[in-house]
DNA sequence: CGCTACTTTGATAGTGCTCAACCGGTGTGG
DNA sequence: CCACACCGGTTGAGCACTATCAAAGTAGCG
């Protein structure tokens, strides 16, 4: 457990996470003033801050205004799997549960801010924000397993950049199909159940055959369209209304 | 889509769920109640009906009584993988949205009796039991996740024949270290991210091994405990009453 | 300038896949 | 009552994808 600094958040720090929310439910004032209050008091966490410990209580759900978060699992052994990502925008630690334990250990994969996730009034565009980002997560937990299970390793690079690349979109974070992409081969290694060297030797080859450029910390999708229908991705949709 | 058949269940039918709930939460008679009287209008489907379809709206949520369903993904190219597995007791279908869509296909696996999963009090011990039994579908979600990024075919097989066994145990389905398990090797290889041939020398290895016994529908485990401990399984645990 | 962390490369091994065939039980119809 | 079809389980041979081990290259940073 680390000490979060005290942050002087500039604009560009904040704006992420609310085009995010606001892309998943229209969110009025009332709303919107409530998210601007959370965020006068953000927390700036330093790389492999633990938010969340398998097992222990949640203490309150938080919002990531920026840096990447994940859910991991380490195996006695030293494997490490991470289960899901968690991008500027995303709430960390929603439960429907009273006394809640966490489900899995939530590590800061780059330097975080974060501020509390303001609670909803029932029936809000808020509540409706949170609802969507929550199935949302769920839709893309079971995206993961048929990654895991289904795609071979070149399939699963593809399709992992291209979800990011999706949702870094509705947070603004992107620019034409480039964006940043903070974690080493070896997290994605640990993300999609390969080895850091045969990710490597697959990252290369997506290169060699002009689908994407990636290069100090930064990915460019060539053709994310063709991509995704050459891997037969289709993107989640778990809302009647937003998009 | 298949038609329901009227069901007349006898109480061994429905006693599994109502078991199942009551190991969440602590019930009280009105919560019994509530379910008792949502069971009178159960109804029974056949193998491969589609409670759910990825992307269409969930009419109401629905619990399992009897049999066993999955959330499904199937590929362009025909490749499946399942993502989760619904047991007695377990709700089908729970979302916190207006309107929800479904994240995934669910698919009944066995001849299938359900009923409609009667809506809670707030606050009361079913509202708990829904929300822990939400919070356990998640962890297993989670689980599944390793298993397929990080554990080799042997490690799988177990890692879920325990899964099951511990599930099955909560309903009171299980009779010494034996359970019953309507999958077929091929259904296992679709949830494991592994090939039917693959997944039925790996079985007979683990006979060999003396580690399980698997016959006509039937699984015994022989050491669940030492099985566990060589795999290192740790079984989800996420809330601080239950149990 | 020298760490340190990350990426890249080579050689070799092994786990799990593919294809193909056979076996055994079960249900059905002649 | 037997023939046949069907489904699921089993077996074998060969191969491909991915892992492993080891070492060298590269870039950022104090």
């Amino acid at each position: 457990m680390t000490r979060p600094m005290t942050a002087v958040a500039s604009d560009e720090g904040i704006a992420p996470a609310i085009l995010r929310l606001s892309a998943l439910a229209s969110l009025d004032n009332a709303d919107l003033a409530l998210l601007r209050n959370a965020m006068d008091a953000p927390r700036i966490y330093p790389v492999r801050h633990t938010f969340l410990t398998l097992g222990r209580p949640i203490a309150e759900p938080l919002l990531l205004l920026q840096g990447w978060a994940a859910r991991v699992r380490i195996l006695p052994d030293g494997r490490r799997q991470f289960m899901s990502f968690y991008l500027p925008g995303d709430v960390i630690g929603v439960s429907h549960q009273a006394m809640p334990l966490a489900s899995a250990t939530v590590m800061a994969l780059t330097e975080c801010t974060v501020c509390p996730a303001p609670p909803a009034p029932a029936g809000s565009g808020l509540a409706q924000a949170y609802a969507v980002a929550e199935a949302l997560d769920e839709a893309y937990l079971l995206g993961h397993v048929v990654q895991l299970g289904r795609l071979n390793a070149q399939e699963r690079i593809s399709d992992f950049l291209l979800e990011i690349y999706e949702r870094l979109s509705l947070a603004g974070l992107t620019v034409g199909g480039s964006f940043e992409m903070p974690l080493t081969q070896e997290m994605l290694a640990d993300a999609l159940g390969l080895t850091p060297v045969h990710v490597n030797r697959m990252i290369q080859q997506a290169r060699r055959d002009g689908e994407l450029m990636w290069k100090s910390g930064r990915v460019l999708l060539r053709d994310p369209e063709r991509t995704a229908r050459s891997i037969g991705r289709h993107s989640p949709q778990v809302t009647g209304t937003a998009r």
